[in-house]
DNA sequence: ACAGGTTTCTACAACGTTGTAAGCAACGTT
DNA sequence: AACGTTGCTTACAACGTTGTAGAAACCTGT
């Protein structure tokens, strides 16, 4: 029992157009006839058909967020800012989990052009520059790493510069065998590569220095993987007495590992991450990490976007920068 | 430069029909027609128009997921199973957040019939079987808590029989002075109420009182609600054996107000959760838990919402329960 | 060669909405 | 009284797709 507009328009006796009207708020519609089309509207509880409209008006009201995974706390508290700065502005987010790999974020960078979808809010790992040429101009806003020169807005921290300020967090208490757990040689590794640069940096800043063996690859940056790295760390014999994780899922599960192997943490070992993660503040100890400013990286993106589906195709791609700060807990400086 | 049908039609030498047949996978198109429609789509790059198809068809293929919020893992991971299982019937998953208040619950049913969407999956907090029974036919799956009577279909796992099971665990383990935290007197709290019936039945099957001093509410259940209950039990001089958190995020604040506590987990204390989120898995101590299977949660909702879209408006509400496991692990027993 | 079927393709009319242009009052101005 | 203005309303034609019905071409077996 569905009803449309010419449903209220006969029950109403006025025009279909005239019912539309009413419903978009055109202002000279002669206030008896707005309330008898509002009384038939509530009566038939219409609701407006959003397919045809969004077919007729070439807008659809939905932006996607595409990110490599929804169960990876730092991306699901992304989400919720995003979702929450778009429904300011009365739009729907639709979720997009890529897992990552090129293909489903070509797929999704691709959807884009199906109408579905008013803009795209896309947070890659593997698509290059390329990958997004090919795209005719719908709007997207790149989250994360700086795809080198693509051709779209993008809003990210610096990575290198957060990396360093927290590394030398870690010199400044003393510590002077710092592992760094996260490096990756892949081409997904754009994160890896500026969080390691930072780190190295900051080891160049205090005269330390650069020892490969120190440095911990992982293939993903799961909690699996920094428990992993971290045994890896320590049956090589390495005994570090810092460790900057490139991330909080890492870090807690560096936080795992030293604890099985009996280390103190901060006392033998201090830990770092990246990221703020809620659970970082409530584990034991609590995460020293980098808290980039979530709400407003979600609302510059969702502000980009609006610029351009609103009609802006001419202004170059920008590239802004969120703050972030560094937030100093127990897993370095001892309760 | 988007392109049409009929652009792609005129280029191939065919009528728009055969293009819309050859994008439809209909059989009887000769292959030569077939190849130079596709050489053609090709060509243009041309994908069809979902607005336009949606409103031909009546149905959009996007089906909407609404739960409380997004960064609280078990959604999360929940949220990823859903998207897994309707990605593969070719369906998108659009998510909403209603933050557990019965107006936006509200909203997200009646969303259901701006035709955006051909169905919903909607975990309720606060949402009543009146709520429900305003919408007019489209299809919707509940998750959770049973909505009494509703006229909606469901999954959901047997909450009593599971903190019963969880709660005899840690009578097994010699445990005498278990406290339970989470209880909610809300209407909200339907969860609450079953996990409390079950730790008194487990209580009473082993012949232990109830003592309500070792009950303590938690007005939300993150991290920072299992940690001030447990403060504030504690602070109260009750000193538990025990503590059976109604779910995972509770019991992970716990450990923490434990640990500021100076309390040993398990030899003081033992600690159980509800959900098995991956956090616990990790944690120091590894949480024991209830494993309820989310994949298979996220799969019959699926699959029935796929019952009823598929236009089975005949059969009577149907309530499905989904199994569960308990996990022990280092939280109640040393490891 | 022909009836009867099957395959392949096409023209047309929807789906429910909104933009455009135009009609019809009622009004104030000359 | 004739004229433009303004306010309100309407008919019509799109938007891009697919279902229906049917035409044209192609087979088969007699």
């Amino acid at each position: 029992m569905r009803h449309r507009l010419k449903d209220v328009a006969e029950r109403a006796g006025v025009s279909v157009k005239t019912v539309s009207n009413v419903v978009n708020g055109y202002l000279h519609v002669r206030p008896d006839t707005r309330a008898r089309v509002e009384e038939a509207i509530a009566e038939l509880n219409y609701r407006p058909n959003l397919s045809a409209r969004n077919l007729r008006k070439g807008r659809t009201g939905v932006i996607a967020l595409a990110v490599p995974e929804l169960d990876i706390p730092y991306f699901a508290e992304l989400a919720r800012h995003v979702v929450t700065a778009a429904a300011e502005r009365g739009w729907t987010v639709l979720i997009d989990q890529t897992g990552g790999g090129a293909e489903r974020e070509r797929v999704a960078a691709a959807g884009i052009g199906d109408h579905m979808i008013d803009g795209l809010i896309l947070s890659p790992l593997a698509l290059t520059a390329e990958d997004l040429a090919g795209l005719d101009g719908t709007p997207m806003v790149l989250l994360g790493e700086r795809v080198d020169h693509g051709p779209a807005d993008h809003v990210g921290i610096d990575n290198v510069a957060a990396a360093r300020e927290i590394t030398a967090h870690l010199v400044g208490l003393g510590r002077r065998r710092i592992a760094a757990v996260g490096s990756q040689r892949t081409p997904e590794g754009a994160s890896a590569r500026l969080r390691l640069a930072g780190y190295a940096a900051a080891l160049a800043d205090a005269g330390l220095d650069y020892d490969e063996s120190l440095v911990a690859p992982a293939p993903a940056w799961h909690r699996a993987d920094g428990a992993a790295a971290v045994r890896q760390l320590l049956a090589t014999g390495v005994r570090p007495d810092a460790v900057f994780c490139f991330n909080d899922t890492l870090a807690l599960g560096a936080l795992r590992a030293l604890h099985e192997a009996g280390l103190r943490v901060p006392e033998d070992v201090a830990v770092a991450g990246f990221d703020d993660i809620e659970d970082g503040r409530f584990s034991v100890p609590t995460l020293t990490t980098i808290a980039p400013d979530k709400e407003r990286i979600g609302r510059l993106a969702v502000e980009m976007l609006a610029a351009r589906v609103d009609g802006d195709r001419e202004t170059p791609p920008r590239d802004l920068t969120a703050p972030y700060r560094l937030a100093p807990r127990e897993s370095t400086q001892p309760g």
